[in-house]
DNA sequence: GCGACAG
DNA sequence: ATCTTGTCGC
């Protein structure tokens, strides 16, 4: 990965958008800009952060439901890309897609969505079933500009989507009562953010955030309603086995 | 000025 | 995210 001061974008322009049959449509992939530094990336997501739909309410009873991670390797210059959708009333993972690529950006605080979006984005776009709504792994308001990864892979899709952070970005919150379904307001300037959703009892709470055409009150049940028995929803455990697999094959074989 | 800082 | 040993517990 390649770093150098006022560059940190280590790729083009834009996403490279091969010409196949796009379950997303061509706009999803193509609207995907790579900023070629810091401040561009900060213009980038002011000027999305409008569209973000948070009136929702979303879908209450989604029939898929999508799960997006990322596996990193050799040190940073490897990544593999991992999107699993599952039946959302048997939690059974009824299709799935990978993507190999390297880092479009590097990790920044606050910027960490430009350096996944490419490649989840072709993961996405070589699904055959489109999901009813996406549930990512990092936050969605729950950012210094309330346009976290969940809203600009929400915005960019048109896909309704939820923001699952396991530690915090911004924010600050009471601890949430012991059991499972407690949860107490995440709250950042002034404005609730998200909630501090305890999965499992006893167990560190997860961080949960609208990320587009959602509402807290529904984001909150979906992701219980995936967590029935581990802390993480069933998503994203998903999706992050089927990333690191990815990431071995790719790693050994080619 | 000194930390904190999604993954 | 990834680098890593042992350890506690179902």
């Amino acid at each position: 990965m390649k770093s150098s001061g006022s560059r940190p974008g280590a790729a083009p322009g834009r996403a490279a958008a091969p010409g196949r049959a796009a379950a997303l449509g061509e706009t999803a992939l193509s609207r995907v800009v790579v900023p070629g530094s810091v401040a561009e990336a900060v213009t980038v997501q002011e000027e999305l952060r409008p569209l973000v739909d948070l009136v929702g309410p979303g879908p209450s009873a989604p029939a898929t439901v999508a799960g997006l991670d990322v596996a990193y390797g050799q040190g940073g210059d490897l990544l593999a890309a991992a999107v699993t959708v599952l039946d959302a009333g048997t939690l059974e993972v009824v299709d799935s897609a990978v993507s190999v690529g390297e880092p479009a950006f590097d990790y920044v605080p606050g910027l960490f969505a430009f350096r996944e979006l490419p490649a989840l984005l072709t993961a996405l776009d070589r699904l055959s079933v489109l999901p009813d709504l996406l549930v990512c792994d990092g936050h969605g308001l729950a950012h210094p500009r309330r346009f976290g990864l969940a809203c600009h892979l929400g915005v960019v899709t048109g896909l309704p989507a939820i923001g699952v952070g396991k530690t915090p970005l911004v924010g600050t919150w009471d601890p949430p009562a012991a059991e499972r379904g407690a949860w107490s307001p995440l709250r950042d300037g002034g404005d609730v953010v998200g909630r501090v959703l305890r999965t499992q009892d006893g167990v560190k709470p997860v961080f949960v955030s609208v990320g587009h055409r959602m509402g807290l009150e529904n984001a909150t049940a979906r992701v219980l309603a995936l967590a029935q028995r581990y802390r993480l929803p069933e998503t994203t455990r998903t999706a992050d086995r089927l990333s690191r697999d990815a990431l071995a094959s790719a790693e050994q074989t080619d």
